[in-house]
DNA sequence: AATATAAATGCAATCGATTGCGCATTTGCA
DNA sequence: TGCAAATGCGCAATCGATTGCATTTATATT
């Protein structure tokens, strides 16, 4: 009685069929030219016959790589980045990688901990947005020390040389705060998110920019730092309103606290945009909807994350070796919320 | 000299570091209680010294496990899809286990040939919602057979029996109808998705079951079937408006239809909740946001991903033989598009 | 002290695919 | 016909961790 085979069969099994080694098998299955077409063929269709499937951890060892990228954000149920995942995963999966998730809350101790296990679980390469609270960066390092391909989209780290996709936060701050200006706004708000974030950092900055560029004055009890979340639009904005000398437009540093502004004024009786402007950071699928719908700047998140895994899988595959910095194009989206000429 | 050692350390180099064998250390390193506190210490001093990691993937070759789940879904960045993936992770991530994505463009072809992919890296469990327009399952079928823990989750597919966590479309679609009954609207169309996703087929079934109950006519004409894209919510809510008795409510299929529908009407001055009401399905983010704001059913997308998670790694881990059905609870949220009293 | 028992560790095969080197067979050309 | 070159393939080591079985060492028992 013949030994019934439950495993699954593998090149040797293949090889004890056609009475041959192995490595030929390997080889055919590789389409390794040394081995003549005609063995390939009798190879090949004893594969298939026995429902030969390759085992990648296998290969994976002795290759030493793990045919995976890694990807790490901050939250993946936001739009902006599971479109960005969305585009990693187009293209990665296009290539033959196959693409591992982790959000990190954004949560420094999380995010840190997530990259590490992806060091462990040798990630061929990491893309990362890295969270907001985190401010060492010891486990990004390791990578660059490791030499595996790093790169950074959206929020990336100055102090680290690898590749980053970002897109333009200065000239997009800059330009919606001279949108502002030229629909008439003159006392100009800005809602920034943590500076150590460059993003935030150079939204500001394009915002001082704008400013001193027409003449108007920057104010510091203009600009609110804080995390951006829906919670905390409320309490910036109010805080704002009880100046002695309110702004008449905000410059919001995502859509989501766009929207609590918007919600906030619109309960006090403050009419968008007649008495107050406002404009958002992101281009959520929301801000197109609402009422007044929300001015706000769009990133191509899809287009990153196919730009993010196109970089990676060039370093994984060895075919380039400069690191770059991509610049990709915000566009102003101007709306009902802000448009009152 | 010695030679510089710029590879990653093995259990090997731990061991004749200690004049020990390899086996020790991994036993060591594995807590095993076969060997002593004492050399367990020194084994795990040299290993921090050294900087030693365990190669993931020969542990995995060794151990024929991937340590990896596997997740499918139509689209990433759909917020329903994404809130569920972020569930996945967050329970896979403390249980030790990887998340590999990918996104089937709801196209029948791109799941098959993703599935596969997954298959042939040998992921340790499956968890999917199909394609709009899967209709063969061979490829899933393939994990049942090999005995691949494979989990279902709100897009199930009857015909293979395995774990399942959707929700009640049933009686989502029931009260949705119900509602609209009890606000006073008469003549109640629904927009459907494609019925060979029992979702919407049980949706259906929920709305005709409201009107019989109700003692109100269910007329075919009333019920439009289409992939529920904001492109095709205009056509088909053209064509209800075009009967001889156009309805006076929608009950559309999911929210993206339902916002267009409300679009569409608004630019005909028709007002909406008081000429004709509208209800969505899911809760997307923007539909409580718009005005007026949406009425639709919550999906716990979060919780949901959770419970796949923890269901799939009960069988991965062989804590649990028997395949269960879970129904989590929907939860009608009224807003302004269908509240008239 | 001698033997029985328990505790601690080592040997070597294994997981499945890959690859440098070498051997054997075939082909080419004078 | 004879010899070199080209072609086709196999051997065995390797990737790094795991584990059944064997062996050594320490402790207990009489």
């Amino acid at each position: 009685m013949n030994k019934i085979k439950t495993a699954d069969p593998t090149i040797h099994d293949i090889a004890r069929e056609l009475e041959i080694s192995a490595s030929t098998v390997s080889r055919a299955l590789n389409n390794n030219p040394r081995i003549s077409l005609k063995t390939k063929e009798k190879i090949k269709a004893v594969a298939d016959s026995l429902g030969y499937r390759p085992n990648t951890l296998a290969s994976n060892l002795r290759n030493k790589k793990s045919n995976t990228i890694g990807i790490v954000v901050p939250l993946i149920n936001r739009y902006f980045f599971s479109s960005v995942i969305s585009g990693v995963e187009d293209v990665a999966f296009k290539a033959g990688f196959n693409v591992v998730i982790s959000q990190s809350n954004d949560m420094a101790a999380k995010e840190i901990s997530i990259v590490q296990s992806m060091f462990l679980n040798r990630v061929d390469g990491l893309i990362i947005s890295i969270a907001m609270q985190t401010c060492t960066f010891d486990h990004l390092k390791l990578f660059r020390k490791k030499h595996i391909p790093l790169v950074f989209f959206d929020r990336a780290v100055p102090e680290i040389e690898t590749d980053k996709i970002v897109v333009d936060d200065f000239f997009g701050g800059f330009r919606v705060t001279q949108h502002l200006i030229d629909q008439g706004y003159k006392r100009i708000a800005h809602l920034a998110g943590p500076l150590n974030l460059t993003t935030y950092q150079d939204r500001k900055n394009g915002y001082i920019e704008a400013l001193r560029k027409n003449g108007l004055e920057y104010d510091e009890k203009l600009v609110i730092i804080n995390t951006l979340t829906s919670d905390e639009g409320a309490p910036a904005i109010e805080q704002l309103m009880n100046l002695p000398d309110p702004p008449d437009a905000i410059f919001c540093g995502n859509d989501t606290t766009a929207l609590s502004v918007m919600i906030y004024l619109r309960e006090k009786g403050v009419r968008i945009p007649e008495d107050v402007g406002i404009v958002g950071f992101s281009n959520e699928p929301f801000s197109k909807v609402v009422s007044p719908s929300i001015s706000t700047i769009a990133q191509p998140g899809f287009a990153m994350g196919q730009k993010a895994a196109e970089l990676i899988i060039q370093k994984i595959e060895n075919k380039e070796r400069t690191f770059q910095t991509i610049v990709l194009p915000t566009e102003l989206i101007v709306r009902e919320s802000s448009r009152r000429k």
